[in-house]
RNA sequence: GCCGCAUUCGUCUAGAGGCCUAGGACACCGCCCUCUCAAGGCGGAGAUCACCGGUUCGAAUCCGGUAUGCGGUACCA
């Protein structure tokens, strides 16, 4: 044997288009990427819509789109839903290698390691039904493996259509996985199992096997849920005289409550999180970290880094509950070490379009330094599009009142507050100008700084904390803040100064 | 039911026989800073390493069993 090389280490993702790119597609994606770009080999993309009742071209191109936005590329397969293929092993969607599958397949029924079957969904249900009560293991019972030529012919004069089933040998199947090491099954247990549809349509564990060993991937890294399917496809395989990859299960991603992780209990779609505001840079670092960890307190990496230090064998072992609360950790730590011009670019979405950049900018910084958590941004965006009267909507009476203040008390720190801002005679605020001028006159009047800004906050920004209130008073402008302050002079019963 | 995989603070994890009276991070609590909220700094609480039994001078780490959880058991992927 020669050494190794490494370039001949070939991975793939093979997501199916049945839906939004999940958080599990994701991770998984980004192990097969990381444990590639880590050993140098070839990183293959190939689409699994064969089941066309379910896959769209609407869920391809969201998928091809969110692992692109994760910084996650390939080196073979449709590089976007709607151009064409990369790579020398194409097509790489399996709707267009149909009659791959269907040589493949002859090739077994001639073999005799496939068998046509013509039982009915009913009469399967049937037979399982049976078995279940008889606390026997519901499997193919093996009926159609011998028919008659006669019996043959009546079920295709009847107008049946068979399916093909494999013939599953009865071996024990042994395999050394990269993260589980040794494991073993006994086929014995299993029943023979449809390969392709009577309506002519191959099926996962079929076609999986065959493009495989056609694209020459040499390292099979998927979701444990997968562990006990890869016996099967260890004896489909051998049927088919393939060569035998490694496999290596990577662990599930779970719900809080530790179940694996669905739509119908978190929040799944990878759009949905770049939608609030999640950096991919964040949601990468989580991802990685959720069932692996590079053995030391580091905790901060980008992709390069990650691809540098991944090593396939040191995945976990056990599931990992998705913990949005780390996630909104890491995005805070992505955002605030963004240059104002990067953060200002990626806030672009969020902001409305009144705003233009040159305020964006301006805005950069404060977001940066307050507003780093994705709630508090989305409640800012929330904030600036809110009308005057939503605002004025929000806030009651007694949450401008200071402790121990009396509504002419705080009516009267307003006045002080709404005559600073008067001073002022450019159509702009800087905030740090604003909030001399407001303290000073608060002193002057004998207001200390807290109590003061406490009703005035409320007035402008509509709520007790964030965002900030001079930030807040300089994006509005003078005109809405006075009219803000004026609102809320109201409310107190006050007298508006004219 | 059967088969398989797993099991360290609430969560993500460090840990590969003595360095562990189990370390870090998130979340939580307190203090400092501060116009607020954050961020940052300091400190606190939080895990009899699922349980039982072995091996060993010594076990979170090795072995066996039990329990619990999860996954698979489709003409879905």
């Amino acid at each position: 044997m020669s050494t190794p090389d490494p370039t001949s280490i070939r991975v793939r993702m093979a997501p199916s288009p049945t839906g939004p790119l999940h958080i599990g597609t994701a991770r998984t994606s980004l192990y097969n990427f990381l444990f590639a770009r880590h050993v140098g080999g070839t990183y293959v993309l190939r689409v699994e819509d064969t089941d066309v009742a379910r896959g769209t071209d609407e869920w391809e191109t969201d998928i091809i789109d969110n692992l692109h936005w994760l910084g996650i590329t390939w080196d073979e397969g449709p590089q976007s839903a709607d151009g064409g293929d990369i790579g020398p092993y194409g097509p790489y969607r399996q709707s267009q290698r149909m009659e791959l599958y269907a040589r493949e397949a002859d090739r077994l029924l001639a073999s005799g390691d496939a068998y046509h079957c013509y039982c009915t969904p009913d009469e399967l249900e049937a037979v399982r039904h049976e078995q279940e009560r008889n606390h026997e293991a519901p499997r193919y019972n093996g009926r159609c493996l011998r028919l008659t030529d006669a019996e043959r012919a009546a079920f295709e004069a009847e107008g049946r259509r068979p399916a093909l089933r494999f013939q599953v040998p009865p071996d024990k199947i042994r395999f050394d996985d990269l993260i589980r090491g040794d494991v073993e099954f006994d086929n014995a247990l299993l029943g023979d199992f449809v390969i392709v549809r009577g309506d002519g349509m191959p099926l996962y564990h079929f076609v999986v096997v065959v493009d495989d060993e056609a694209m020459a991937i040499t390292h099979v890294v998927r979701g444990e849920d997968h562990l006990s399917n890869t016996p099967k496809h260890i004896a489909l395989i051998r049927a088919l005289g393939y060569r035998e990859p490694r496999f290596g299960h990577i662990p599930l991603i779970l719900n809080p409550d530790r179940s694996k992780m669905s739509k119908r209990k978190s929040q799944t779609a990878i759009t949905a999180y770049r939608e609030q505001g999640y950096l991919p840079e964040a949601m990468v670092n989580f991802l990685a970290f959720l069932g692996w960890s590079p053995g030391t307190e580091e905790e901060i990496f980008s992709l390069e880094e990650l691809a540098a230090r991944f090593e396939i064998g040191e995945v976990h072992k056990a599931g990992a509950v998705f913990d949005k609360d780390r996630l909104d950790y890491l995005n805070g730590v992505y955002i605030r070490s963004l240059a104002d011009g990067q953060l200002a670019y990626r806030l672009r979405p969020f902001i409305p379009e009144e705003l233009d950049d040159g305020i964006l900018m301006r805005l950069a910084p404060l977001l940066k330094e307050r507003l780093v958590r994705l709630g508090d941004a989305s409640e800012l965006a929330a904030f600036l599009t809110e009308t005057d009267d939503q605002i004025a909507a929000l806030y009651e009476p007694e949450l401008l009142l200071p402790k121990g203040r009396t509504a002419a008390e705080t009516a009267e720190a307003l006045t002080i507050a709404r005559g600073a801002l008067g001073a002022i005679d450019q159509p702009d605020f800087a905030a740090g100008e604003l909030e001399a001028i407001c303290r000073s006159s608060a002193e002057a009047h004998g207001w200390k700084a807290g109590d003061f800004f406490r009703p005035l906050r409320v007035a402008i920004t509509g709520r007790l904390v964030s965002p900030p209130l001079f930030g807040s008073m300089e994006l509005l402008g003078r005109e809405r803040t006075l009219a803000r302050v004026d609102e809320a002079l109201k409310r107190l019963g006050a007298e508006i100064p004219a």
